[in-house]
DNA sequence: CGGGCTAGCTGCGAG
DNA sequence: CTCGCAGTTAGCCCG
């Protein structure tokens, strides 16, 4: 045990990737506070700082601390104890027993490269606004409002300012209070009529009820993850975008 | 490499738990698609099939697969490829290099014990109303509506209903939002006054503006994480809650 | 910095 | 199953 607190000191101060298999007892204070008697774990210590412990069951960790945690370490002659703290937040991890110990020393310069986000069909959307109405017109994208900010600005055929809300998924509740809110932000700043569109691959029956009741409307509009980009002729039933892939 | 394919193989066929880091490349495609060059990687397979991939920086994998993932792999004389496939989306980690391996059984039966959650400060508040307002009683916890579910469904000494929103951090826009949601559609459905009050330790200031100008109000409640429960004197001045540690 | 928002959100709980 | 929502949400990006 005391050579594993030693090489756990070293790799500490080097900065350096270090992972840790054993039974522990963990406890965390902070924003909540949690307890969690031995079991046998899996702990990570990454160079910025961060501190994971994974139980051998599902995806997120049991406990963690962010980027830029402060690690103290400390050894009573039974259990190794290894301290973190981030913003007047604390998370003790006790070993008991160790099954195994890496202090190692990972090179990744790569950054993970995402597509089929809110901000791709955003663009693909703004890109031709005619997938969602003929005569649709572009007057600015995200639109910065105190309340939040909308997707697309935009402004129909006969003069009305459109604002659009887009979601890559089902939208819920949540997605029409928000764009009912930019709406009526806007509704009192300008006199003439402000339409909301929300566009989405989906609608639960709630939110389209509540949409409609307010005035506003909804546009499905069905994308893909893997393909060109590629809008649809609007006069097709079905509006749908292809993505970059 | 033939070798530590068999101990993989081996590690998956009977639901160990595994842990791979190595030089690896990354792709995934589903509700997203991404990919990702290559770099050394922690990659951490759990007996209830949750995959993950950890570059050495940052909180979340970089690359992840929920529970009931089912998992294949090949040896091409060169790479190791894993490949995770759960409901249409697939993950797959290709290995040129393997620093360490290790397929081990975990024996972890505990549950995290968690407090000061919101469901807690919600329970508190339910216990004391006086705590938010003299003469206010509890009706029903977690009223559910159509559009929701309030956290506290209540009335105030003039008989009017008194629908309550909970939030344990500062309340933005969405919270005020959601509590509109609610007064809104008990408003339509009683006759009677609705009024909306939303809990929280901090408010924004467009939140609070939001708020008011929607004829509902914002009570201050601080908590504590880590006492015994004591409600405050609602008389003073700040509403205050301690909480089970 | 705070504020508002997306996320392959995840996980939970209610209907 | 779906829906709505909390989360020690985290991370991002804008003012």
């Amino acid at each position: 045990m005391l050579s594993s607190k030693r090489d756990i000191d070293r790799g500490l101060e080097q900065k350096k990737t270090i992972i840790i298999v054993g039974e522990c007892t963990v406890s965390y204070a902070g924003r909540a506070a949690s307890k969690l008697g031995p079991g046998e774990r899996i702990v990570i210590i990454k160079p910025d700082g961060t501190f994971l412990v994974h139980q051998p069951f599902k995806t997120p960790p049991v406990n963690y601390q962010k980027t830029g945690t402060v690690f103290t370490t400390d050894y009573d002659g039974e259990k190794i104890t290894i301290t973190g703290r981030n913003k007047g937040e604390v998370l003790s991890v006790s070993f008991s027993r160790i099954i195994a110990l890496h202090v190692l020393d990972l090179r990744d310069r790569q950054r993970s490269c995402v597509v089929g986000v809110e901000s791709h069909l955003s663009d693909a959307l703004a890109q031709d606004l005619s997938v969602i109405e003929e005569g649709l017109r572009p007057v600015k994208r995200e639109g910065i409002l105190p309340k939040g900010m909308v997707d697309i600005w935009a402004e129909d055929a006969q003069g009305n300012t459109v604002l659009i809300e887009v979601k890559r998924r089902k939208a819920g509740l949540n997605a029409v209070s928000q764009l009912k809110r930019y709406v009526e932000e806007v509704r009192k700043r300008k006199g003439s009529r402000v339409r909301g569109i929300l566009c989405a691959p989906d609608i639960t029956a709630h939110a389209k009820r509540f949409l409609e009741k307010e005035g506003m409307e909804y546009k499905k509009i069905e994308y893909e993850v893997g393909s060109t980009t590629k809008v649809a002729n609007s006069r097709q039933k079905q509006a749908k975008l292809e993505k970059y892939f």
